[in-house]
DNA sequence: TATAGTGTTATCGG
DNA sequence: ACCGATAACACTAT
């Protein structure tokens, strides 16, 4: 289920095999994943037109056409693919992979196909992603991936909310996700319960590294599952730090699991 | 069989 | 205004 990497990668795939194609068609027939448009709409003004190309910011893509922006998110579940007439598929999700096979639509929740026979699509069996035009994308935070530190900072500290809801604010950092946050907070020895307006200094430059370092890492390595915290977000899991058994509870309204002994409020 | 969940948005209540 | 809790979406994994 994507985050920031997992969205970059679904980015990169549209931009290697989709830009330049016409478009021919469109299936925004699923009101719930195209709100607020009608059926129909979407359709009628994508017709003819081509992806120039293809954005990201956050957990959110957004795609140039010669005609409207058309907006991409991938909510929990969603992937793109790219179905080509001759078969073959690009699969620009991680989380399913293996787990659909190829030529499985049946979950596709929007859908261009182009002049050419080829088609892109949104397989997204939660329907929780979301298609539309125009995108409301300033109302984005900074990328996670390039954020400064002080608009990190700014975005940081403050307010009685704990720091494990504030990295989840995509208005003040985009990207961040329940994962990141808990690996973010975990290299950052800082407990998400901490309140912004009683974040240290210390912590703001360690949660900022963090945060660097592990959207980087995560970027390289192919997605968020491949950062150290996650195999130990279980039951019987422990610090890979000191070994110390895991903690878990809710802050930001989300699962969230660290260290007692690292972590401390 | 029951429950939680890697996201977002709206709404209600304190 | 700020913040927390809840629901909604529909499916998979444990």
């Amino acid at each position: 289920m994507p985050e920031l990497p997992e969205v970059e990668f679904a980015r990169s795939v549209i931009e290697r095999a989709a830009l330049g194609r016409e478009i021919a068609d469109v299936d925004d027939a699923d009101p719930y994943v195209c709100r607020p448009h009608h059926p129909g709409e979407i359709r009628a003004a994508l017709i003819g037109r081509e992806l120039t190309a293809a954005h990201r910011r956050g957990k959110s893509m957004w795609c140039d056409t010669s005609g409207p922006v058309l907006g991409i998110h991938l909510g929990m579940s969603g992937k793109i693919v790219i179905a080509d007439p001759d078969g073959s598929e690009i699969d620009g999700g991680d989380y399913w992979e293996g787990r659909r096979k190829t030529g499985d639509y049946r979950w596709a929740r929007f859908g261009l196909t182009f002049a050419d026979g080829g088609r892109l699509l949104l397989v997204d069996p939660r329907r929780l992603g979301r298609v539309r035009l125009d995108p409301p994308v300033e109302k984005l935070g900074p990328d996670a991936a390039t954020i400064t530190a002080d608009a990190f900072t700014r975005a940081v500290t403050g307010g009685s909310a704990p720091v494990k809801a504030r990295l989840l604010e995509q208005h003040r950092i985009a990207g961040i996700g329940n994962l990141l946050a808990d690996e973010i907070l975990w290299q950052a020895r800082v407990h998400p319960g901490r309140p912004g307006d009683e974040i240290t200094e210390p912590e703001v430059k360690r949660l900022f590294r963090a945060t660097r370092a592990a959207v980087r890492s995560a970027l390289r390595d192919g997605g968020v599952h491949t950062l150290t915290l996650i195999a130990h977000r279980r039951p019987d899991g422990r610090c890979p730090r000191d070994g110390t058994p895991m903690t878990h509870g809710t802050f930001g309204g989300r699962t969230t699991w660290w260290c007692p002994r690292d972590q401390v409020r």
